[in-house]
DNA sequence: ACAGCCTATTTGTCTATACATAACCTCGTT
DNA sequence: AACGAGGTTATGTATAGACAAATAGGCTGT
């Protein structure tokens, strides 16, 4: 853990929280300033200061000059997920990594894809569909769309070897993306794909993006029930 | 904008996050050490540590003793998914609120709500179980568990009318929490207050939320199959 | 009563310096 | 070649001192 309980800008830290969470220092009321805690603590100010504005940040005090610091009424209510590589994110699990290319097709936007991406019907889209394995067994089935105009060169690629989100990464920037999670039953191609039962939960992950007003691309990423998506507030 | 341009921690991480994001710094390469820049951008190292601290917070790059910093190979992608109160969710959506309290119980810990908790088995614990409707449909399912050592008075509450999360929202911090999304099979006794078929997948989101190193309250939600969590980038 | 300036207080940030800590590297020993 | 001790180096953290920025609350003049 942390042995050296000496006065450092953590340990001011969680003593504050400790003393928040014991209501010694009830929401809303103001505590003391960091002149009188770097006192107490035997501390600098500017640790002190260190530790404040961390707790700031994570929300369980507020702070305003000449006000003073006083303890929030609400803790923090909002998550954020990072959204790795799947082949970072199952490399940093220490498992071994595996892709495979299931089907490549260019063709003309149908409606279906018009639906579920905002390309023009007619106009050509690149239409990919992948496997990525953790340690032998499958981890995720993804179903993508590319829109080449906002890729530029994606054509070019053949993504046999390598999965298409490795290469948008570095290759096809965007500035809004929308990111949607839900339980879903597996389609009877995606259940085959990922070995699992027909019937058998899995948790659907779908991400669109776009480069201003242009969409770049949409994938539909569907994992076995065993797979969780964690975060810490 | 409020910069006023000089050689501030603000400037010099928006710089460098300039850089990276122009790709004069590749991911995975080195940048220079904190003495260097420092010296380019004319600040004392602990203003370029300030800076740099922050960006690695923010994912953008990593850093290590002795070995430097570099910038990550990851994108710094991340979503934000708001987690607001059930009820308020619903009365968000339109839908009216209705909630239902099923069981409270007090009892020792068990060794299960052990390790799914970290409460040490036999200190006692709260065990709730709740549902929330909206528009007098079954919406979220909650099994939560509060440790009276963390989230005092919480014994004094009955929880018949209002659910626990309204309460702990205001009467309970916390300082560090985890949040985890998966697929799952719905118990029986989920799947008949959610009046859902016992083999339909549902989503399950779990939260565990710790005031320092002691736990406050873990919870266990279950949502119908039909429920998003959307979320923009 | 009121508007507006003034000032004291509190947090925000920067500097310069020092030492602590982690980890890569080299070199000597086995 | 394998291993371990120690040096080297980059980041991590603490400190004291200073000034900046925000702002609540008082003071002043009309």
């Amino acid at each position: 853990m942390k042995p050296p309980a000496r006065s450092s800008f953590r340990a001011i830290k969680d003593e504050i929280a400790r003393r928040i969470g014991e209501r010694a220092w009830k929401p809303g009321s103001l505590i003391p300033g960091e002149e009188a805690l770097a006192a107490e603590f035997g501390a600098a100010r500017a640790t002190v200061n260190r530790a404040l504005q961390e707790l700031a940040r994570a929300g369980l005090i507020e702070r305003k000059r000449k006000v003073g610091t006083r303890v929030s009424m609400h803790p923090p209510r909002e998550a954020r997920f990072a959204i790795p590589l799947v082949a970072e994110e199952i490399r940093a699990s220490g498992a071994a990594y595996g892709y495979r290319l299931i089907s490549r097709t260019e063709r003309p936007a149908t409606a279906e894809d018009a639906a579920r991406f905002d390309v023009p019907a007619g106009e050509t889209v690149l239409h990919l569909a992948c496997l990525h394995l953790a340690g032998g067994r499958p981890y995720q089935f993804e179903d993508r769309l590319i829109n080449p105009a906002a890729a530029p060169r994606v054509l070019e690629q053949d993504f046999e070897t390598h999965g298409p989100n490795e290469w948008l990464v570095g290759s096809a920037p965007f500035s809004r993306g929308e990111f949607t999670f839900f339980a879903d039953l597996p389609s009877a191609e995606e259940a085959r794909h990922l070995a699992v039962e027909p019937n058998a939960p899995v948790l659907v992950g779908e991400r669109r993006t776009w480069l201003v007003a242009r969409p770049v691309t949409a994938v539909r990423m569907v994992h076995p029930r065993t797979h969780r998506l964690t975060s810490l507030l």
